[in-house]
DNA sequence: TAATATTTTTAGATTAGTCTAAATTTTTAA
DNA sequence: TTAAAAATTTAGACTAATCTAAAAATATTA
């Protein structure tokens, strides 16, 4: 009796409280939806009405403990699908994001338990980001963006903060995928950007953009 | 740009069709669906707009080319995917039918004809029912009825008429899953029941609803 | 603290999909 | 061949989800 819409939301509500400390103000909702705040108005009414959300006019919401956990099983869903994309079907990882925010949404007894049976129990998908186990736990993996690193770090590629398609793509050509080995060599005070070399010898220069979305076990 | 409720009248209309060599009525569709005879009308008017079906008001509806392909791909999805949870995950044959009628409506650039090669291009569903090539060829295997079988004929289970869970589990516990061998022993005329020997060598006695909702290639 | 800017909510519409009840058309059968 | 029955369509209404524009509340800043 949660519509896909009103799963939508939650996965949104989410997200914003996992980087902000705060209640998701309407604007921020709106622009992780992509919709208008009007939009969302109408839809923290429906979700307060259904106990999912905790929501105060003018004050912006957080999620209850039930919509947490709907949340919660909506993003341990999307990831797992991600893998068997990657893992079973062979598509690239910046492919399987569409196909993952459709799948997450199908219904059926024991399907997650049985399709997280079935891909080895992974505990990241392809992105690099955490998958929460059946009861809701997740795992925590120390690592640092490439920007915080010092010359001489040493580290492996662990996941992307920025996941469009485009950066994905751009990483697949410098051959930065998960568990690519680097060293950072020197950083350019003048724009922050970074001399690496890679594991296999190549150096390449990076942007303070790739910088910020790259993050690394080191 | 044709909705997961479009989708599902294609179908359903594709079905009726099926059996029915005369164009589907109002009714048969509503019963198909499981919806009213108005609400039906008014998704038929919209398919006639987008040129999915062909109809004449109060005459019945025919697919279109474009509503064949259509409902013939869906089908195509429906079934990969409960080879998919039935081979891969593990379900049981009279489990998946739900899920599959989600999965089915999953859109991506290629989904299906990589499930399509992962699953080893299987031609028929776990319930015997063939599946359509990207091309939309069907697979075609003779089969008859256990009801129009002689004594002394032998035969392996290869299909199913009816679908629900009830029948699907009655068929387990028989131990008359697809692949099993039987032969007729006897056919009593007083309520044409019969009794068969299964390949293990256990006699059964089975009704005539049985026999008009089991397939065997003889 | 008062004015201004920003954010959020409300008002009023729209669309897809559905429903019940009434009207209409087609089919069946007297 | 007409009357009754059955099938189908229309009329009118409802809900979920969305939008734009206007109003109201909150936050900022002079
Ligand atoms: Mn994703
Ligand atoms: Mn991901
Ligand atoms: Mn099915
Ligand atoms: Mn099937």
């Amino acid at each position: 009796m949660i519509s896909h819409a009103e799963e939508n939301y939650l996965k949104a509500i989410f997200k914003i409280s996992e980087k902000e400390v705060k209640a998701a103000s309407t604007n921020a909702i709106a622009s992780e939806m992509q919709t208008t705040a009007a939009s969302v108005t109408d839809m923290l009414k429906r979700l307060a009405e259904k106990n999912l959300i905790v929501y105060e006019k003018y004050r912006g919401v957080e999620l209850s403990k039930e919509g947490n956990q709907v949340a919660t099983a909506l993003i341990r869903k999307h990831r797992l699908w991600e893998v068997f994309l990657v893992e079973k079907l062979g598509f690239a990882w910046d492919e399987v994001h569409d196909m993952a925010e459709q799948l997450e949404h199908v219904q059926g007894n024991d399907l997650v338990g049985r399709l997280d049976t079935f891909l080895g129990h992974p505990k990241f998908d392809p992105h690099g980001d955490p998958i929460p186990d059946a009861e809701g736990r997740w795992a925590f993996r120390p690592q640092s963006l490439l920007s915080t690193l010092k010359p001489g770090d040493r580290g492996v590629v662990t996941g992307v903060e920025d996941h469009t398609p485009t950066f994905l793509q751009y990483l697949d050509q410098l051959g930065l995928t998960l568990g690519a080995g680097l060293e950072l060599l020197e950083r350019f005070p003048y724009d922050q950007s970074v001399r690496i070399r890679t594991e296999d010898g190549r150096e390449l220069t990076l942007s303070e953009k790739v910088g910020q979305n790259l993050y690394l076990k080191v």
